[in-house]
DNA sequence: ATGACTGCAAATGTTTTGCAGGTTT
DNA sequence: AAACCTGCAAAACATTTGCAGTCAT
């Protein structure tokens, strides 16, 4: 067993690594800004931090809490520019998993992938297959269209909402 | 060439058959309607005719068009009405092409398939790839998730969209 | 000082809902 | 007659935009 203070160094690598990655991510927001004559705000400053440290697949509304949470004063419409600004800055995705909403994954340091999401918890993984991708490509050749994207969403149920189905 | 009142018997064939499945479809609507202590009313007669009698993804925006040049009285709430009728009566499957709007299709005799979007000029096609299918389940179950249903769209530029480009 | 940024509220666009009156069974 | 259906307008949502005041550079 490790103690509260000990760390092991796997744990302490994949630490480095993390605040490696953000410390990245928020270089690249700032030469954004900066290159487009924009600037830094307290509240960007905010939302950025916040929506770097939380993994998943943020809606506005959901970011906003989060936000609030922290600054009371901060206005939806402060988040949604954000979230524009954070796409164009290719710090982030947006992605539709069929709920509805709209909702934003990291991009940075993400290769394509598409999803896999539980429909009993929500949840939403990032998954790949090369040969899925192959197969597209020769289904849009096959008739005739010249494949520039695509968007894949596996429904199902996760191996802990299918223990609880039972 | 086939005079204006001449038909193959491929053409009359393929009208008799198109014929056929509308009144199939027309007899299911009815059907739930009774099973569920609902009402045949004009407006619903109208609003059936014109959604199967167009192939292809409607928005309920321009099913509403498509209705009003009809009849300038119908409502937009009794074309939203109709549509989730018609979902429920398994005729229609709501999907979304991504370009924000929901969208809705035929789905009496359309096997699951998925879509292949032209970005140029909007069109959707019907595509299917057993292979795809087969592999997109391997990959649920790699992640230990029980696959339930999918959605996958390509997008890309359709024959006729490639040759304007150049 | 300039021009960007902010929160707010109003505007948008899509879909749903409450209601008074009309229609189907 | 009872219950359902309709069109309308208002309400709900999610998102965008205009504006007057504030802040970063």
């Amino acid at each position: 067993m490790i103690s509260k203070n000990e760390k092991s160094s796997k744990e302490k690598d994949m630490e480095t690594e993390a605040a490696l990655k953000k410390h990245e991510e928020r270089q690249i927001f700032e030469n954004h800004i900066a290159s487009h004559g924009f600037r830094m705000t307290r509240q960007r400053g905010l939302i950025l931090d916040i929506f770097l440290k939380k993994e998943g697949h943020l809606s506005p509304e959901e970011l906003y809490d989060l936000v609030k949470a922290k600054d009371q004063t901060v206005g939806r419409a402060t988040i949604y520019r954000m979230l524009r600004l954070m796409k164009e800055a290719d710090l982030a995705r947006q992605v539709n998993l069929g709920d509805g909403l709209s909702r934003y994954e990291h991009k940075y340091g993400h290769a394509h992938h598409d999803h896999l999401i539980c429909l009993g918890c929500g949840k939403a993984i990032e998954v790949f297959d090369a040969e899925i991708e192959a197969l597209q490509e020769k289904l849009a050749k096959k008739h005739g269209y010249a494949l520039t994207g695509h968007q894949m969403d596996l429904f199902g149920l996760c191996p802990s909402c299918r223990e609880k189905e039972e």
